[in-house]
DNA sequence: TGTACATCAGTGAACGCGCGTTCACTGATGTAC
DNA sequence: TGTACATCAGTGAACGCGCGTTCACTGATGTAC
């Protein structure tokens, strides 16, 4: 093991087979966080990190595209999480805005692959078949709950909270992605950045 | 021609064989543009589309990578060049600020390869020889610059303009990029949020 | 309890593809005598 | 004016690579009699 030729893999038991589904999957995570691009999320790369051939592969997916759909849906379930989680440990308000933009940025820079891929993906998964994209729009929601717990937000009609939702997704999707293709501009203080975008968003 | 297959192409005379130089770096924009995608400008797709033999990329480029940093360069450049063009039509204030930001999003749209290369591309430019990444800080300083020209800008310490251009280039390009790879999004009037990014910049 | 057999889990070898790059070449063009 | 020759512009064939995918297979495991 761990030189990536195999040959020493004992196979699963009888019923068990389905256990491999589970460790490709696995693999394609691990391979997005320990190289933080989603260009090396090749089907034999995956193999090859879940120790197994590369034609393994097929009798539980039907093609490369079918397992990096998978894993662009469960990052978006981590995202959401991610995103839930710190609305919930704060007390709301634009205090909890802050955090909650901060937490965003602190998912993409932890999980940079799983962000790439999650955005570069989407335009099929919007596509094709329904439902594939709802934990997007769950996280987006999130956003826009928070907002509309604010002192400003409150008061706003629902069109808009969803402008400023709206806003504020673009404002962090950019500072986010940004800073790090551009990690040569004289950026600010990203806590500086999210501040004034949310400041923005909620009145002063 | 037409069909990929030269050999029937006449070659330069004697003296302008630099010509062909600028004939792959057309055909890499060519090609940009049709495609919208970064990822088909092979050293092999370009030579096609140049009507050449892709050897004979070699006299002229060092390698594939060299031919994307200068169209990257010069993507940088017509951008700038379209945001400048834009700055100078307008008499400046708040509705300025407006057509500046739109045409920011024009850009994109009807560049797509070229401004999706240059965000993709710009880690290695920056880091690499001086001077690559200049022509995208004058791009942003367009920006900059058409905030100060705004009643609230004209107030704001040096400080304060750096937070608001850079969370305002950050709101466009969260706008561009989303709005393109998330169709399916239930997206708002582009205009209503970048006026809305612009708005909360600089005051109501 | 023993044995033949179906089935399950997974493999090795091979396929065709397009890629970037190297190499030895070809043919036209201008120059020297 | 004619001819040998250097040089310039560009080409065809081939290389090794990693990719996604297909195919016929192997060996272990449980089941039927």
């Amino acid at each position: 093991m761990g030189t990536g030729t195999s040959s020493d893999r004992i196979a699963n038991k009888r019923g068990f087979g389905s256990n491999l589904r589970t460790e490709i999957l696995d693999a394609a995570e691990r391979l997005l966080a320990t190289t933080g691009s989603s260009e090396a999320l090749t089907l034999r790369a995956i193999a090859r990190e879940a120790g197994i051939a590369a034609p393994s592969i097929y009798p539980h997916f039907d093609d490369r595209d079918a397992i990096l759909d998978i894993v662009v849906t469960r990052s978006f379930t981590r995202f959401r999480e991610a995103l839930e989680a710190s609305a919930a440990q704060t007390s709301g308000g634009v205090e909890g805005l802050d955090e909650l933009g901060l937490s965003y940025l602190r998912f993409a820079r932890e999980n940079p692959g799983q962000y790439a891929i999650m955005f570069e993906r989407s335009v099929q998964n919007v596509a094709t078949p329904p439902h594939r994209y709802d934990e997007g729009l769950r996280a987006f929601h999130v956003l826009l709950n928070a907002i509309r717990d604010t002192p400003a937000g409150a008061k706003a009609s629902e069109a808009d909270l969803m402008l400023s939702a709206q806003t504020l997704f673009a404002a962090l999707h950019g500072i986010t992605v940004l800073m790090t293709t551009i990690p040569g501009f004289p950026w600010l203080d990203e806590r500086a950045l999210v501040r004034n975008a949310i400041r923005q968003v909620c009145g002063d």
